[in-house]
DNA sequence: TCAACCGTATTATACATATAATACACTTTC
DNA sequence: GAAAGTGTATTATATGTATAATACGGTTGA
């Protein structure tokens, strides 16, 4: 069963966003795995305090990327290939990157100052 | 005058988000400085291709937030003290930096991993 | 002076996001 | 078999974002 302990809603992204993004950044550390099974939409929005069609979109957007399956009456499960995990990890770790570069770039850090600031946010 | 070349739409984030990052990154950085005037709202939102409101809801936070003023029929200018520049670049980098460490972490990377990460993406 | 530009304001429409309240058919479990 | 839980679907309301079309008064500069 997928474990949203550690989760909570932060920031001004969508809801269903947040969702998704935590569960594909776990399928890239490899705590989520192929075949688990994910809490109902019921259970996971009351868990979260959200409303149930918004984990439905989240869990929609997840089926229609190929990365779960849901069939009626039954629970979901995640789908992950070794081919999907590296398409994601891939996919992840570019915007990430890209978005902290840019960041740090338009700021006017040297690489060197961006770095010595990542080190000291590790903690 | 603020220049905003160099300025390009990009993601998901709200237009007049994006509008408001990029000056007070210019206002860290030194490019933009105290006094500088800013492009009118029609002649912005002409350059970016989007909607005069838009640009005046960036425009009317920013003034809100005390980093700029705007008296009606003559440019907005900014208004940068020492101690506003370092209250934002402060918020901006503790963001940044917290949302990289977050994300690398949920995908299991090492702290030696995710500055490779950086260090390769700089370029 | 006066035309051009500026900040500001209003009204309307459209889409995305999120919530709320139901409803129905299917699966699982006792 | 029956109850509980599940996926799925619908309709309605509210808010934030963005666009569109105007309008008005103040400032600037030729």
């Amino acid at each position: 069963m997928v474990s949203f302990e550690g989760f909570t809603l932060s920031g001004n992204a969508p809801i269903y966003q947040q969702i998704l993004l935590f569960l594909k950044r776990g399928a890239v550390s490899g705590t989520i795995r192929d075949g688990d099974e994910l809490p109902s939409r019921r259970v996971l929005s009351a868990l979260l305090g959200v409303n149930p069609n918004t984990v439905q979109k989240a869990y929609r957007l997840l089926e229609e990327e190929g990365l779960m399956t849901s069939h009626t009456g039954a629970k979901s499960q995640m789908v992950l290939t070794g081919e999907a995990i590296r398409r994601i990890r891939s996919e992840l770790l570019e915007g990430d990157a890209r978005a902290l570069v840019t960041a740090m770039r338009q700021m006017g850090l040297t690489k060197e100052e961006a770095a010595a600031l990542i080190d000291r946010y590790w903690e």
